[in-house]
DNA sequence: GTTGACACCGTACATATGGTCTGATACTCT
DNA sequence: AGAGTATCAGACCATATGTACGGTGTCAAC
């Protein structure tokens, strides 16, 4: 199977995407036949088999319209908002939860949907509700809705939840190796560093985004 | 016009917000009915008539699937998203076009998607990417992106884009008014106040989010 | 009672639409 | 050149789907 789109399937792509900005709903194959000028419907057809086999789409047979973009396929289109869920709250000292396996069961977790500006391609995303003032100067404030990619691993500086196991807590801090310590820094001047064993804390996730509403 | 929604019709709004979220393509009139136990379509057909006179959505004749939330009948579904100009740069000092008659002509400029958690009912947002550290102290920093409700009127202390004449330059700062003067405060402690005749100065927007991206 | 508006039902119909078949054309590879 | 593959054109069919039309029961106004 070739992984490239022909010139035709990329038209095709982007008439679909355009199509459903303009409208709530996708093209017929007709519509594409027309907009893309193709001679055929069986064109068409031939072609969303091959973009449907790539991946950039699913249809339901026998079911008019039935156009679904899914992966590549959406992007650069105003549908591409990924739902990712509000864990909690974060550096108030209350445990927290991270999604390990998709626990899509608990349908009980608010959810936001995030624009593809927020998400640039980052999967599996969560967010989290920020409970007080440890991050102020690095211009996170208290009630900030703070976006996190979830990782295991981080770099010297980068912002972080971490589980610490003495603590059994989750924290939002400046993440800096220091030997086989690690020191977490709060960015308030009011408050102190806390310095863990490298083995005894875990990062959970990295921040890549904040929002604040008012 | 009654303008009430009948039991039915809230159920079938509900239905139409589902089935769009579970598929990307709206139902059909038969869809309609199976989900919301009609014994016809007709009947479906009706209170779709109805449902666009009182404007929850758009139809499109002939058309199938033609059925387009719109308004109100967006409320709750996951494609409620607004897209936002963004406007440019400011505190920059750069003039600063702001949107009056809705300037759909220009295409060229950027726009992002905002979910309605960030919008929340507000309508003719815009959006700027803020230059500079004036306001690094309100936690708005270099490259973030602000924002903002069109506005003619400020309250003390609401961060807003004001044009001021005398420097033909829009800037974001707090808003406060001292006798017939009003002070324009940055949020930095390196920075000055402006003081300018609140004749010579105009409000543009209120600052209403903030996002930032890492 | 009669009227009329309203919500609903059952059905029939025209067409919008996806799928398929047949064959043709271009391009690659041997 | 010949085999093989990818692509395309046009016609055709089955069905998915929007819409029109006639009819029923209810309820309030007159």
């Amino acid at each position: 199977m070739k992984n490239r789109l022909s010139q035709r399937q990329q038209r095709i792509l982007e008439y679909i995407q355009r199509f459903m900005d303009e409208h709530q709903y996708p093209p017929t194959v007709r519509d594409i036949q027309n907009g893309c000028e193709v001679s055929s419907t069986s064109v068409v057809d031939y072609n969303l088999h091959k973009l449907q086999a790539m991946g950039y789409l699913r249809r339901e047979p026998e079911v008019s319209r039935g156009i679904e973009l899914i992966g590549e396929g959406l992007k650069g289109s105003k549908r591409d908002i990924q739902r990712v869920p509000v864990m909690g709250s974060i550096a108030a000292g209350e445990p927290l939860q991270i999604p390990d396996a998709p626990s899509h069961a608990s349908e009980s977790v608010d959810t936001i949907d995030l624009p593809p500006f927020l998400t640039k391609d980052r999967q599996n995303l969560f967010a989290l509700r920020v409970k007080g003032t440890s991050m102020i100067d690095a211009l996170v404030a208290d009630g900030d809705l703070v976006l996190l990619e979830p990782a295991v691993d981080a770099n010297d500086g980068e912002m972080v939840a971490a589980w610490i196991d003495s603590k059994e807590e989750t924290t939002l801090k400046r993440f800096y190796i220091q030997g086989d310590m690690v020191r977490l820094q709060p960015e308030n001047a009011t408050m102190e560093p806390i310095m863990v064993p490298a083995k005894d804390v875990s990062v959970r996730g990295k921040v890549v985004g904040v929002v604040r509403t008012m």
